[in-house]
DNA sequence: TTGTAGGCGTTATCAA
DNA sequence: TTGATAACGCCTACAA
């Protein structure tokens, strides 16, 4: 089943080589090769005669023993959590439209958050012999993920994570966008905001929290750190942490949520309690996403671009793996956020 | 930069090979191989020694030349349209699931659901040499597409679709699960019905046609095409067949939104026109989302789990793969829908 | 411009 | 039980 007799004329029982494509063509081996590799210097003619036979044939090169010659994959892996987090996917869209036209092959990994896991699947890079990663790991600070890093023997780039290892790393202005957010609300007059937010431990949780603390103390403002809720991107944590912050005797006036996989149970959360926005709290929410936009009010949000993201991961990656990079090469690039105004805040002057 | 020199203690500039492993070793070459790859017979104290050296040597054997002797890549393709959408990623995670524990490697590639990019893709994982695939493509009845998967020369899985080749496809009951929905709502007393979708040209698109004519034909009630919108599963396409509908003379008073990506559309549309569900419309989407749960009033949905049908296609395929296939290998397996009931449709007697 | 042949790093067969 | 050695299919000097 499924098991087609291809489209080979002469059906020999044994797998195609270049060898018999060279037999067909009435050539040698190394000129088949250098039809396929577009090497300069081939008699048009003979190309011609080379290319009929391995469409007759139905040929196609052996890529294992092409990678073995050149020692190249032409592989690039990428390891983060979970694919079904749209952000990952969006990622994943952005790398795959920059590597795949330039014969990479983009190879994806979900790690579940599980350091074990990543550790196993930097293993498993390396011993498929990728060209470059793609690392989007759970904890920057994790010894024995960093220490494996730090021992790759390839290019790799960190995507919305930086270790303290010199690598280039790629991320969201969340510093910025935060930052924004935070400030709009002080001028609509509220003072009292919370946050909820995840990924501990990692410089996108350090920038949110960051762009807040500066806001609120540019403003004079002083800082509750009990409306701040940091442990986790579920959306179970934000329907408690919700309910728990709006069942506060002295709730906040206005909440970040801060995570695209969060919304849902904020407002879950909000919905259970009867409470509303922006009548009962003021909302923002970062990454932009279809519910933000179609929700009643709409929801005001953070947006950048994740595919810009994976996108430009890749190419910085490319640059090293092709040995592009430019003696400057910045180890920190930035993709920048934009505040999405709707109808989720209220001011409170 | 990002270039570790690895933890290799005698630093040689030339790389590992399992050669330098046996005489680190002081056995032969022979020998690691037995021992990477668990042949039995070789003294316990032995290959401890040659662990030893792995380990002491950092040495990772080489997949390229593994692949090229066994002529086996254990690498799965799965080709899609865009990961973006969670149906996939669904999916794919549950792929991965079933063929990360036994050592494959799952590629993910997304075709936009161009017929040209397909076949492309199609031909790389041959060049790559999968061991199988899993092919979600955009139209059944193309016919070059259809060609190019009949010569495939390996084992593979329609997911979602089916070709006449006799080839095992996998997908979700969705006959029974619009039917369903259709019943539900002519239970109530809906006669006129309509319906959104995409995926022309696939089982999917079939199915659920089929499944709402089915319920209207045995409750005795005439069908009105004009009511059918069947061209596209994008939101642009729901947002406006959706205003089309409700701005018939005679519209319908329910409507079935049968596509992840669709919801959105439907819900702007009916925003912007100032009417509401259940009040002005009933209606039931496909698949189950978080929109779906969170918007007030909640949203009656026909759910089935994405996961599992990665998972099986996964499983079916590997079966296939490795020889497993039970002689009666059943050509079409089916995952089950469920109608999970919310709070968007309104009886009408 | 084209042919020849060595080697990439494994696995697997055959002897020892 | 272990060691030597011939493939696996291609690329790439080097020769012709």
């Amino acid at each position: 089943m499924a098991r087609g007799k291809g489209s080979d004329p002469n059906n020999s029982s044994h797998r195609l080589t270049a060898q018999d494509v060279a037999r067909h063509a009435g050539v040698s081996i190394g000129t088949v090769s250098r039809v396929i590799n577009n090497v300069p210097g081939v008699t048009p003619a003979v190309a011609q005669k080379v290319n009929a036979a391995i469409a007759e044939l139905g040929w196609v090169p052996n890529v294992a023993a092409q990678n073995m010659r050149t020692s190249s994959s032409r592989m690039i892996g990428f390891i983060f959590s979970d694919i079904r987090n749209a952000l990952y996917a969006q990622m994943t869209k952005g790398a795959e439209e920059v590597l795949a036209p330039r014969g990479y092959l983009l190879v994806t990994a979900s790690s579940d958050g599980n350091p074990e896991r990543e550790l196993a699947l930097i293993d498993l890079f390396k011993r498929r012999r990728a060209d470059g990663m793609i690392l989007t790991i759970e904890q920057e600070n994790n010894v024995s993920t960093v220490a494996a890093i730090g021992n790759l023997s390839m290019p790799y780039v960190m995507l919305e994570r930086e270790v303290s290892l010199g690598s280039t790393s790629v991320g969201a202005d969340h510093y910025r966008g935060t930052k924004q957010a935070a400030e709009y609300l002080i001028r609509q007059g509220h003072q009292r905001i919370g946050i909820i937010t995840g990924g501990q431990g990692t410089r996108v949780a350090r920038d949110r929290v960051r762009g807040l603390e500066d806001a609120m103390n540019a403003a004079g403002l002083e800082i509750d750190r009990n409306l701040m809720r940091l442990e986790s991107f579920s959306a179970e944590y934000a329907y408690r942490q919700t309910q728990e912050l709006m069942g506060l005797a002295n709730p906040p006036t206005a909440l970040l949520s801060m995570g695209v996989r969060l919304l849902p149970g904020v407002l879950e959360a909000l919905q259970i309690m009867g409470k509303s926005y922006p009548e009962d709290v003021s909302l923002i929410c970062s990454n932009d996403s279809d519910i933000a936009r179609i929700m009643m009010p709409k929801i005001t949000a953070v947006r950048y671009d994740a595919m810009a993201l994976g996108r430009v991961a890749a190419e910085s990656l490319l640059d090293q793996v092709e040995g592009r990079t430019t003696s400057g090469t910045p180890p920190r690039i930035e993709i920048p956020t934009e505040l999405v105004l709707r109808d989720s805040c209220r001011p409170l002057l």
